[in-house]
DNA sequence: TCCAATATTTAGACTAATCTAAATATATAT
DNA sequence: ATATATATTTAGATTAGTCTAAATATTGGA
């Protein structure tokens, strides 16, 4: 099979194409895997020697079909171990990233389809992630960022952009998480800052900063 | 920390230090781990500048505190692991070997402790075999082999000598597994046979083969 | 006690993954 | 269009883990 190494780069090669566009660069696979350009041209020769991407010299790389399906299945067993780890151990969702990390290079196909169904197949993870099914598709998800929310209306928050430790902190203390309602009272044009209510509850000043980092879908 | 290929054979070394003696020698640890002696010869010589072996050349090796606290360690993730796969998972007992062997190597003290909890600080995993605790002390077993046990007495299973998948599957079919209580019938001092009943079920013939790689307590 | 069999270590080589520094290709800005 | 800046690749080195073959130490039998 592929190495822990393999995995990861495969992981980010399809993070960054999700994010950057069909081509992505060697610099900017060094700059999200915090290593050298140098080391990342020599593992994309080992996966295009792998038939995992395409890879033309100067001219950035792609996942390959192979490769994409291998980049999900690692991101399935990654975004499941999170869910385990929230819902079953307590851990809370600024926690579980480092161990899930690790938990999605474990070898056996029987394993994930079991912890799948022990979990009762849960389409998104703590984060709002979508989790890919077994054959490697993700869930219809129509989301949009909360800043570009409208006065008056409600939302169902789906999720987060930002994934940083600070970030999730932050947003468990003024009671932001996946599935709450979030009640948009005004907008405030000079700094785009917005005033919600969280589930019907107190109202609540949200910066730019926060706004443009959380995900929602329309309330129902 | 310590690498995967450094685990294993601090593992490798706790078990043979268990089976053969205090001190273990190169060949043992080639043999278990499926290497060459030279290569064991190497990575003594790193556990050694680790100060997690006392070593000294030709006369063989055995873990120093540190070293021995560390594949206990190792040991109680692989044993709560196991039990985890067969009790929530339910997988079976030959099945879930080599996912332990990978799970064991996650890193990060706090998942150990929540896990243990889940599963409600079970002493034994689902071969029967103690998990150490937090601190790394084995919970207290008294156990005989059942080619030892006396007739017309009765016993608990309380785990297996042998860990091959065809052994165990041999023992589901025929109803043997930790905890059961086997009654002893008759034994037959020509081949060293048994004729027990489980649970006080239907007479049943058990080999020498099989007897001496069953671990037995006296009944409550 | 001594020698041959066995066990162990050393020497030298290989692969995977990484790095720094140098070379080369591509892009951008007059 | 040319030169400068940036991005990428190549060259050469390092570390962990492994191997084979050769050297050396230990052990047990005559
Ligand atoms: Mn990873
Ligand atoms: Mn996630
Ligand atoms: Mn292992
Ligand atoms: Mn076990």
């Amino acid at each position: 099979m592929h190495s822990f190494t393999e995995e990861n780069y495969l992981k980010a090669i399809y993070k960054l194409m999700e994010n950057d566009g069909p081509e992505v660069s060697t610099n900017a696979i060094a700059a999200h895997m915090n290593t050298r350009a140098a080391t990342v041209t020599d593992m994309i020769k080992k996966l295009s020697a792998k038939k995992l991407v395409h890879y033309t010299p100067y001219q950035g790389v792609s996942l390959s079909t192979t490769g994409k399906k291998a980049a999900l299945s690692i991101i399935r067993k990654h975004r499941l171990w999170e869910f385990f780890l929230v819902e079953k151990l307590g851990f809370r969702w600024d926690e579980v990233h480092d161990m899930a990390e690790q938990m999605e290079h474990i070898q056996s196909p029987e394993l994930v389809e079991r912890l799948d169904e022990y979990l009762g197949f849960p389409k998104h993870d703590p984060h709002g992630d979508p989790i890919p099914d077994a054959k490697g598709r993700l869930p219809e998800t129509e989301a949009a960022l909360l800043l570009s929310a409208q006065k008056g209306k409600k939302y169902k928050m789906s999720g987060v952009i930002d994934h940083h430790v600070l970030f999730l902190k932050h947003l468990d203390e003024i009671g932001l998480k996946p599935g709450c309602i979030i009640y948009v009272d005004q907008i405030t044009s000079y700094d785009l800052s917005l005033q919600i209510r969280i589930n019907g509850g107190k109202p609540l000043f949200i910066s730019h900063q926060i706004a443009r980092n959380i995900l929602i879908t329309s309330s129902r």
